[in-house]
DNA sequence: TTTGGTTAGTTGTATAAACAACTATATGTC
DNA sequence: GACATATAGTTGTTTATACAACTAACCAAA
């Protein structure tokens, strides 16, 4: 069964990803005036770095969808800001665990806040029921094609 | 009122866009597949002047939701590509008409047709009513947002 | 223990995005 | 017509992504 529910300018913008470019723009710009000094890819390391500190590279890349060489220059970048710290790993001496710094853990408050104001503004006016059928189609999408 | 749709993990994808860059990349290789030597970013600039020809490096900004500088490096590498062309507009000569070469117009079916065949893959099984909203939600992030 | 394959991470290169600063042209007002 | 201001496009810089090629460490089988 094709499913043509795509007008041209529909396609355009589901496979553009409009929305979610708009989310990550009022989210840096948001960052940036309250002084975080931080991207919106930076934030997306350290995020997986608050739920669980202390975890290598490769796992990086399989929880934000990156490749290595990706993950290797945003924790370079991370480091230059003091924000994680690269230890290699005893058990295994090819894998390097990233650990927050003091610096790093002060963030996460302030920054998921932001977020979570953002998300909010995003989707002011949308009836919960219509996100969460909005969430499940997305899931569906990125399941048809991992 | 504050909507709290979110559980952690799901503001995370909605925040990161992983259902648009999925469609973004399976696409990406699509064409790399067919032989097309084209970025999604560049078969977006192409995809407006497939709906009309000769518009300046502003209009292609506003379709395409990109800054100036981002233009002017598309259409550089578009130009160096032999897709398109700049033309200086004669009614205000601050102004450049771009305009497709044949080869870029010979791309256009083929390449029309990967993307609609990308969205059918991403959307097989999810019912057309879902579709439907999940496409107006995120219409309205946009518009809450721009 | 050696060999061969796998995994973790890095480096090189090309493309792209965002922001700031810039040039050139146009326009509206006196 | 001259000046201030706005608009179209370019250039420089930093950050990020994708892919390929690479090194180092691990591991399993002979």
């Amino acid at each position: 069964m094709s499913n043509n529910q795509f007008r041209k300018g529909e396609l355009y913008s589901f496979i553009t990803g409009k929305a979610s470019i708009a989310i990550a723009r009022r989210l840096q710009k948001k960052f940036n005036t309250a002084g975080l000094n931080l991207t919106i890819e930076q934030w997306s390391v350290l995020y997986h770095l608050w739920k669980q500190d202390g975890i290598s590279q490769q796992e990086l890349c399989n929880a934000t969808f990156r490749d290595k060489p990706s993950i290797t220059r945003l924790v370079d970048n991370l480091e230059k800001l003091q924000l994680v710290k690269r230890v290699s790993s005893d058990a295994d001496r090819r894998m390097n665990l990233i650990y927050l710094t003091r610096q790093a853990q002060k963030l996460q408050e302030q920054s998921m806040g932001i977020a979570e104001e953002t998300l909010n503004e995003a989707l002011e006016g949308v009836p919960a029921e219509r996100i969460e059928i909005c969430k499940e189609v997305l899931q569906i999408v990125y399941d048809n094609l991992k």
